[in-house]
DNA sequence: CTGCACGCCGATCTTGACCTCCACGATGTT
DNA sequence: AACATCGTGGAGGTCAAGATCGGCGTGCAG
């Protein structure tokens, strides 16, 4: 009549083993873990600190040691998310000078990105606390970031004005995204490097006959 | 020193007058109204029941005896700017048998629905609710509804496959919604029907060499 | 004039989630 | 080998927000 075994959760997700003591670097580093996976699955308002620390296989008062509260918690690994994808944004751009390589390199930096196993992408274009200012800023500064660094190129490179490079580079970055995440959900109909050629070559064939631009 | 005025509230929206009795019908479609205004103000979760029923002008006990519940009260508002943008889009897409005016017409849909004056669409593009599975289906209808009708025009005048097709048309709805959104936020900047025009431009140059097409 | 029905409001209950207090056991020292 | 110490664990407080009950005022039929 009792649960049968206590180490199985409803939702499948077995905790670690009860383990000893560990150095504190090392546990915070496997609490992030345990509240990555369970802000991916439950997102932020369904995530429950005991879930954390019942994934993690402490108890709650250890989480509070190492993190004050649950949105410094859930900002860390925003802030982490974040950065992959602006810095890989970065690197994709400064990989190539030629428009064309620069396009798909991004392209795949954006699938590559949602396709990482521990599913991070969600806290940035998922996220269920927009109405967090904290939040919502990072949030859109993914997007403007990156839409900031394709604009310079766009702006150079075609003389546009500010304002209409800004915009088709949002575009961009809106093609890129909304496009993964629904080729990642739509479930392997198509590969990975398919999926993104394909639309690295859509967003080229838009961008590359831009007004002008005097450079061949 | 201490606050002027009790009519007005901390975020600047101020409830209707706590005028008398009102019939049924009416009472509900004003219910509808100011839960709209609220949750696109703040979202579903800082949303709270008060706030709808203050911004009404009525009590909460009214708000339970039209609706039964926040979420239920939160889909039919969802529900009816989903089939908003679903609606216009097939519109356009109707509109016209020239693709490249199908694209125009398109994104001009989106933007209007990006600028209408109520926000609805905020429901739809930037929900906080995503982890309850019945807003999260409704969501990416909207998208996948969207891209579909788009699709089977990619498919039948280039002869691309299923998924190809799907994705590209996905891609061009990310574009549009993404957009348009940036577009809003960044303020006035370019007017609605240049921003359109331009997206719409890239968005053509794009799709309209793609493989083939033996119509012209 | 009087009784009735209807819709509305103030005040309250309960749930659930974030956040801390008292006992236990493992480790390093003498 | 015995003791002090520090980290760990379970149980509990607080509070916000969704959901609900007895009284009140108004308009109408008799």
């Amino acid at each position: 009549m009792t649960a049968g075994s206590p180490d199985t959760t409803p939702d499948g997700a077995l905790p670690r083993p009860r383990g000893g003591r560990m150095p504190r670097r090392e546990r915070r580093v496997q609490l992030l873990e345990s509240a990555l996976e369970v802000f991916v699955a439950q997102g932020y308002h369904a995530a429950a600190m005991d879930d954390i620390a019942e994934r993690a296989g402490v108890s709650k008062p250890v989480l509070y040691q190492h993190f004050p509260g649950k949105l410094d918690l859930y900002l860390a690994l925003l802030d982490a998310s974040c950065d992959t994808i602006i810095d890989g944004c970065r690197e994709a751009l400064a990989s190539t000078t030629d428009n064309k390589d620069r396009v798909a390199a991004t392209m795949k930096v954006f699938y590559s990105y949602v396709a990482s196993e521990e599913g991070a992408f969600r806290l940035v274009f998922e996220s269920d606390l927009t109405s967090e200012p904290d939040v919502r800023e990072r949030v859109d500064r993914v997007t403007i970031e990156c839409a900031s660094m394709i604009a310079d190129v766009i702006r150079t490179d075609t003389g546009l004005p500010d304002e209409a490079s800004e915009l088709l580079a949002v575009s961009l970055v809106g093609m890129a995204q909304v496009s993964a995440r629904f080729w990642l959900a739509g479930g392997g109909g198509i590969t990975q490097d398919d999926a993104a050629a394909l639309i690295a070559g859509l967003a080229w064939r838009g961008i590359r006959g831009y007004p002008m631009t005097d450079d061949h």
